[in-house]
DNA sequence: ACACGTTCTGCACACATTCTGCACAACTCA
DNA sequence: TGAGTTGTGCAGAATGTGTGCAGAACGTGT
């Protein structure tokens, strides 16, 4: 079980690694928010230790980046009381969060409980919909059983549209859901990425699966045996 | 919003009820595992905290016959690390935990977390009368169970007469509910739109569960199963 | 460090759907 | 019957969406 500690102090990640690594995980370490993000998407760790207060990039942007990508649990290491109101207050999806000091007991404690949490709550990790089938954790998508290859962004649109199955998702909460709450890309963009989607998609005779609701959004269409 | 506080510790519930009175909430206490689950059932709190080392019945015994007649969340209070592992490897539902010492402020925060997410846990926002099933969230509109498309003024027609199912909407009441109020729209205008939703509706035969009261306004007509 | 291919982004424009409300017909109630 | 209310056909306005294209940003291998 892979874990990524990231803190910009260098005594901690040893000392968080040391005790995970005592609890039988593997881990990768990272020393600030860019290095987090290339680090998680490489070695698709299985949960993400992330102090709050890294210089530059900090841990609750790179949180933001994460989610629009992977459903990682994320465990926050935060100094300050203060930090704790902006995790809990932002919708982050984070997962918990851990004040220094800690004990590397009650860490391991928690980061055991969270992966117990996904272990259950992901079991369900292969969306599926008529012919489209879409493995979350492998970033692999088949279409009747052929592999596709999707860019991460297309992954990610289809992704949110397979979570909730014909329901319609606004442009908007597509956005967020692939660039991170609050960013700011034109809708134009979001409709050339459905285009790739899409012709992906329809060089299968499929691209009907994706809907438009004019005005309103977009969805996984009823789909039709 | 009423909070349920059980410790033995005087001194701590004291601290504790303060704390939370002064976030706002109303607080009751309990000081041992029995009285707790008689105030609990009594008082139906928003959220109970529980201290774990309660002298005979045990906080995690009180949080397991809780969880026999109701999913009211709990938050443990903790002073020892072992006992961490206690409550995440018995799978009691707690909600959260948080060690002692605790400040203040952390106990507020994950509180309200807590509050936030079964909030948004228990909306039901489904809306159903007769064979017309309306979920806002997703803009899905399901007649005996086939999805239907409407636009946007349409569904927000067809939400604000299930909101108040048989009661008889007027027209500027409708108009509200659509444009915001005191907006400037022609009744003609209305009778398009709901000419459109009939049509859907119509399409299944289901047109005249909109009923037109003269001069009144509209409403979902009694349902005749 | 460099060049290369891929992916991302977003503009300009064409096209499609939806919204709005007028004129008039049909209807309701007294 | 007649005054007021509601329903319908229709069409222009407003808004939303799809497509061709091209430069920017990124990642990879040399």
């Amino acid at each position: 079980m892979k874990i990524l500690v990231v803190d910009d102090d260098p005594r901690l990640r040893e000392l968080v690694s040391i005790t995970l690594e005592r609890a039988g995980y593997d881990v990768v370490t990272a020393r600030d928010g860019q290095m987090a993000l290339t680090c998680a998407l490489r070695e698709q760790p299985a949960l993400i230790v992330l102090d709050v207060g890294l210089p530059e990039l900090d841990g609750l942007e790179v949180c933001r980046r994460l989610r629009a990508r992977s459903d990682v649990p994320i465990l926050f290491l935060t100094a300050r009381d203060d930090e704790i109101d902006r995790i809990l207050g932002l919708e982050l999806g984070a997962d918990d969060y851990v004040t220094k000091p800690f004990s590397p007991r009650e860490l391991v404690a928690r980061i055991k409980a969270i992966l117990k949490r996904a272990s259950t709550r992901g079991a369900q990790a292969i969306l599926r919909h008529g012919p489209i089938e879409l493995d979350a954790a492998g970033h692999l998508v088949r279409l009747e059983g052929a592999a596709l290859t999707l860019t991460a962004t297309e992954l990610s649109i289809l992704r949110r549209l397979m979570q909730t199955p014909k329901a319609i998702v606004s442009r908007p909460q597509l956005i967020d859901a692939i660039y991170g709450a609050g960013s700011q890309v034109a809708d134009r963009t979001l409709d050339s990425h459905l285009r790739n989607l899409r012709r992906k998609l329809g060089d299968q005779g499929w691209a009907s699966a994706i809907e438009t609701v004019h005005g309103i959004g977009l969805r996984m269409g009823e789909w039709q045996g």
